[in-house]
DNA sequence: CGGATGACGCAGT
DNA sequence: TACTGCGCCATCC
């Protein structure tokens, strides 16, 4: 059932911290689209969307991202995620 | 069942 | 370090 896999990638980013951030290819090893897929099609306000960047710190939403996850208090390096210092792994 | 698509990742240049 | 091109894999049409 394809919702599983759809599941297993929400469940892990609501593991991510706040003030952390964890990479697509965290949350979907292997299929780190897919991530991405879901996220888009995901709407729960449970699911901090704006913790899951790119391998390389990059946004994928923009400013409007980058907004939500400075108010979080995660480092920034330019107009990239300082993934040195906020990158945390799924489930710790 | 074949081909196109994408909130990506990585190696080369 | 920045930019470009190709590969991957689950879905969708």
């Amino acid at each position: 059932m394809k919702e599983a896999r759809a599941a297993a990638v929400l469940a892990r980013v609501r593991t991510i911290p706040e003030g952390y951030v964890t990479t697509y290819g965290d949350v979907s090893p292997g299929a780190p689209r897919f991530a991405g897929a879901v996220l888009s099609d995901c709407d729960d306000p449970d699911v901090p969307w704006q913790r899951v960047v790119r391998a390389d710190g990059s946004l994928a939403k923009g400013e409007r991202q980058r907004r939500l996850l400075e108010r979080e208090g995660v480092p920034f390096r330019g107009a990239r995620v300082d993934m040195r210092e906020a990158w945390a792994p799924p489930q710790g």
